[in-house]
DNA sequence: GCAGGTTTTTTGGTTAACCAATTTGTTTGA
DNA sequence: TCAAACAAATTGGTTAACCAAAAAACCTGC
């Protein structure tokens, strides 16, 4: 068990040596937007590491947007300056992995502006799907059973409806590590889930009224035992 | 060039059709939170493609925690039941890329909230970053220069004194989009820079001060022209 | 039977060779 | 002189062989 905490912090310890080994490289070559890098295996023999590990810290530069390979040709510096490329390889180095309690805090932001966004927005196929989420929440939830699952669809049903995809891929990427951390901290309550019924359904019915300020309240009162959990726990 | 993108959208296809395959099997084989699923090598000949891109479909379901690779072990199904994983990996197969509309949306919302924290729990040091950002950005615009390099990392200071990582996270992958999308469509006005000297000097003080709600409403101010441009451009 | 140790197999990760597209350099011909 | 055509080198991506660790199977001695 040690070992492999060992080996993971090891493997990241690499790619951030090496992510910091090519911002210095840019630096150094006064390498401008647009310019090109030194090929995976140059850096790779550069840097003393293997191609793998070159090619999956830019991958990881590519993903935040400051490089950019392009097939049989090379990797390229990103449209940003050299200012900002600093600033934020610094910022990605220092990236924590998020703690629970800004999981949840960040979850209320995004939901209560998708809902809101939602309550606009909707078309009508929209509406459906939110509408069947509810209905198998409900079915789940009467049953004694465990809702959990149908309670996420449903608020991603909701974020999809609000038609920002950036928000919607948010919730897709943060919503799941909640649902882990509440069932590891047992805050997950069946109690809860029939309680929650009827706060999805004035939910829904505020989206399908379209009323932007009900359906953002309605919401926030869904939320506001979570909230009290969030400030607990941790 | 047209076979560039033919290429690119063929390698996401095959990827999202291993993804769909790896949900069916999942499925098929009434697979539970823990199991695990058949080896990389099993699957690339179960599904007939190579291994290297069952490794990159495994790759971003775990990144979404769908699934968890342990080394020398296996793959697994992550703590998420199988209604959820089914849900979210529709949403997942169709995400589309965001506009910059829903960028622009997102920023604003995160912006609001982060600063609002950062005034609520920035330390002294974060003070400091914040104040040094402020000092270049101001610099740069009263040189005459352009100025966005300074701007963003201004906003990102600001992110990271929210002491929340999961909006730090976020905003250090949505704002350099924006900005290259800003540069695309020009919206970016070296007149706007000076101005926006005042505003920055604004929230800063308001951040410094420990005041929340003058801290939003000076962000909020400082946001109303991009707001416009936001729904203009677009 | 079965606990403890040993060998074999399986596994995700790594490395190195290979590929096709691209770029660059060179030659050719008018 | 220069553009067009061809050839060689370069590049990111792909494939296949290899590695060490983990798991499973198999002995072994009691």
């Amino acid at each position: 068990m040690k070992l492999e905490v060992l080996t993971v912090s090891d493997n990241q310890e690499i790619q951030n040596s090496i992510i910091v080994k090519i911002k210095e490289l840019i630096n150094y070559k006064n390498l401008e937007p647009g310019d090109k890098l030194p090929s995976e295996r140059m850096l790779s023999e550069k840097f003393e590491v293997s191609r793998s590990n070159v090619r999956d810290a830019i991958q990881k530069l590519e993903f935040y947007g400051i490089l950019k390979s392009i097939p049989q040709s090379g990797t390229f510096v990103a449209n940003i300056g050299v200012i900002a490329m600093n600033g934020m390889i610094d910022d990605i180095l220092r990236l924590e992995s998020p703690s629970f309690k800004s999981l949840v805090e960040t979850r209320i932001l995004l939901e209560l502006k998708t809902v809101r966004l939602a309550s606009l927005r909707r078309t009508n196929k929209d509406l459906k799907k939110i509408k069947e989420a509810l209905d198998a929440y409900e079915k789940k939830a009467l049953s004694g059973e465990d809702a959990v699952q149908e309670d996420l669809l449903f608020h991603l049903a909701i974020a999809k409806a609000s038609g920002n995809s950036t928000m919607n891929t948010f919730m897709l990427t943060i919503t799941p590590q909640i649902i882990m951390n509440f069932e590891k901290y047992h805050v997950c309550d069946k109690r809860l889930s029939v309680l929650g019924i009827n706060e999805h359904k004035e939910i829904f019915e505020a989206i399908k009224i379209q009323d932007p300020v009900l359906a953002k309240q309605k919401m926030k009162d869904h939320f506001s035992i979570l909230y009290q959990y969030c400030y607990n726990v941790k």
